[in-house]
DNA sequence: GCATAATGTTGACGTCGCCAACATACGAGG
DNA sequence: CCTCGTATGTTGGCGACGTCAACATTATGC
């Protein structure tokens, strides 16, 4: 796991050292959440020494940047291949959340000067705009940046509250994370 | 600041320390964030050894979770003194959140182990009974637990969402975080 | 084929969380 | 009033971390 190719594997250069410090780092974020990365724990998995990642990564908050970037592509790209039902996109952004806990909080959470990587700001653009066109398909006589606002903060919060586990384990009496959310976005998409 | 009174300031028993270190952590929360606090600097403000906070909190973490408590003891106090709407709950709602914006973060975010911390579970528990006793009087027909979920995801996501400014300023374009809040909550009771 | 840039290594510095050992001050029981 | 146990604070140290500087090795363009 630390090198791709034995032939490689003694060489004084890696050759695909970036790939390869990022799935590490993937690996840490999904074991112990964005806190257990360290560039040195990343060096030692990708097998270089502990200032390697220096020469593909300024600092350690650019590294977690990458990471966040990564996560918004895949999103993205996710909520571009979902059907054009607002409950369905929802569910999608919620499932996400769920299924990478720690690349969802890197993506959304305070740790990331966002002002320092413009290109997370366009990524979730990208989100929005996506968003935007499914609320206004819903409900085309909403004011769409009023609406889109309020959907996005819903499934936003929604998946919050969800991976938190912060409503005590009573509030969910009997109902998985899916359907609740799946009954919330209904909800909502039915008083619009 | 260091020291409340200089009567005391030369003796070796500090006195008022633990909330003395509260105080100074509350400073650095709202300097840069969770993780501008260390045990060491908060040691220093508050003019002792590096190793008195142990005295005190058991270990970093433990320090985090009691700024936690603060803010929930914080908010709940508000939310019990807020109009019976609806709306006005969601509104002090996410006015905390940006005004507070590193302790909204510890409150809700993944730092904290919140298995570790029972009494942060609790007081979110005081958080969701005074939510859904107002969701009740404002939509009684509603299932009372997705109803809940639903206004408090709204109103987590939005005071997440508007404080990251993670949608762009394009977006707000405007319109301030206090008018958007109030037209998105305002969209979601008119709703139910 | 060689100069030069790109990539990786070694070593160091200061800070941090935390542990152990020690010092000082407070408070209850004589 | 004195003493002794306990609560509270200090000193010193350890290993890990992020980052910088200097150096070594490999790839690349002329």
């Amino acid at each position: 796991m630390s090198v791709s190719t034995p032939s490689q594997s003694q060489s004084y250069h890696h050759g695909e050292l970036k790939p390869a410090l990022l799935t590490a780092a993937a690996e840490l974020l999904g074991e112990g959440g964005a806190q257990a990365i360290s560039l040195r724990e990343v060096a030692r998995r990708a097998g270089v020494s502990h200032n390697a990642p220096y020469r593909h990564f300024p600092d350690r908050d650019s590294l977690l940047a990458a990471l966040a970037a990564e996560g918004f592509v895949e999103l993205a790209g996710r909520m571009a291949g979902t059907a054009e039902g607002l409950a369905a996109l929802g569910q999608c952004y919620v499932h996400f959340a769920l299924e990478q806990p720690g690349r969802f909080a890197l993506m959304f959470g305070a740790t990331l000067d966002k002002a320092r990587y413009p290109e997370l700001q366009q990524a979730a653009q990208a989100l929005h705009q996506r968003l935007a066109q499914a609320v206004h398909a819903a409900a085309p006589e909403r004011d769409p940046l009023v609406a889109t606002l309020a959907a996005w903060s819903l499934v936003h919060g929604l998946a919050h509250l969800l991976q938190d586990r912060q409503l005590g384990e009573r509030m969910g009496a009997g109902l998985s994370a899916e359907e609740l959310s799946a009954r919330v976005t209904a909800l909502f998409v039915e008083g619009l």
